[in-house]
DNA sequence: TGTAATATATCCGTAACAGATATATCCATA
DNA sequence: TATGGATATATCTGTTACGGATATATTACA
């Protein structure tokens, strides 16, 4: 078993991990879910396919970002196939260090003229 | 000679290409100079080799993004071995595009309390 | 009952990264 | 003026990750 426990870098994340992360952040979900929280949190713009999606998580479960759950949702509401994710305290160290980078890179955006001052800071 | 020329997508660019081209966002410089605007940009997190620069770059003048200029600086300050680049018009919709989708995505981390509102917006 | 949406999983071709290596020039200073 | 470190570009290549295609099964609803 190689080593992959060391993701406290600061390596930007990918986008697609880092869109995982994020809909993450707010309570555990399925893989499905989170396929929908993604498309829903960038309006329509980016779509996730199962290849991405799927494999992302095996990644991010392998290198500690993300944990399965064992509890289960009241079984009335519950689908016996889904999958739920939380994120690890890493994950959420690691989430919260790509959201500062990208407020930089932003902030950068901005005072290079590429977005307006609404469009980078309250959009 | 394959296609090559729909870059106006929204799809989310590799954290490099971004950084390059927001380097490039003020005007138009040599690939070393863009290396060491990322790395100051980043505040020292991001340091691009040199097979990721010029692999890049190579990447984005096939894709339009970006363009040789013919145009030299003063003699008395140029060095022959320098090539300058600038964004092309495509490069500018798609930087301001990425910035934007960026600064949504900072936005669902502000609302996700992933980071503090100082942080998410002005840093 | 049929069919669209939900849900997960894997396969695999392609693209991209990123370290290593190579080469050459510029410039300050010993 | 020699020498070394920073500047500057280029390519090679192993490894990783993305992402479309495909497969399969279940749920929900008309």
């Amino acid at each position: 078993m190689p080593d992959q426990s060391q993701n406290i870098s600061n390596q930007p994340l990918t986008p697609p991990v880092f869109h995982i992360l994020l809909a993450l952040a707010d309570g555990e979900k399925h893989g499905y879910a989170i396929m929908k929280d993604v498309e829903d949190q960038t309006s329509g713009q980016i779509k996730m396919g199962p290849g991405t999606l799927y494999g992302s998580i095996k990644r991010m479960l392998a290198g500690g970002l993300i944990e399965e759950t064992d509890e289960r949702p009241d079984p009335a509401l519950d689908d016996e196939r889904r999958r739920y994710y939380r994120l690890t305290i890493q994950g959420q160290a690691v989430v919260a260090a790509e959201s500062r980078r990208l407020a930089l890179a932003v902030k950068v955006a901005r005072q290079k003229k590429v977005l307006t001052n609404a469009e980078g800071s309250l959009l």
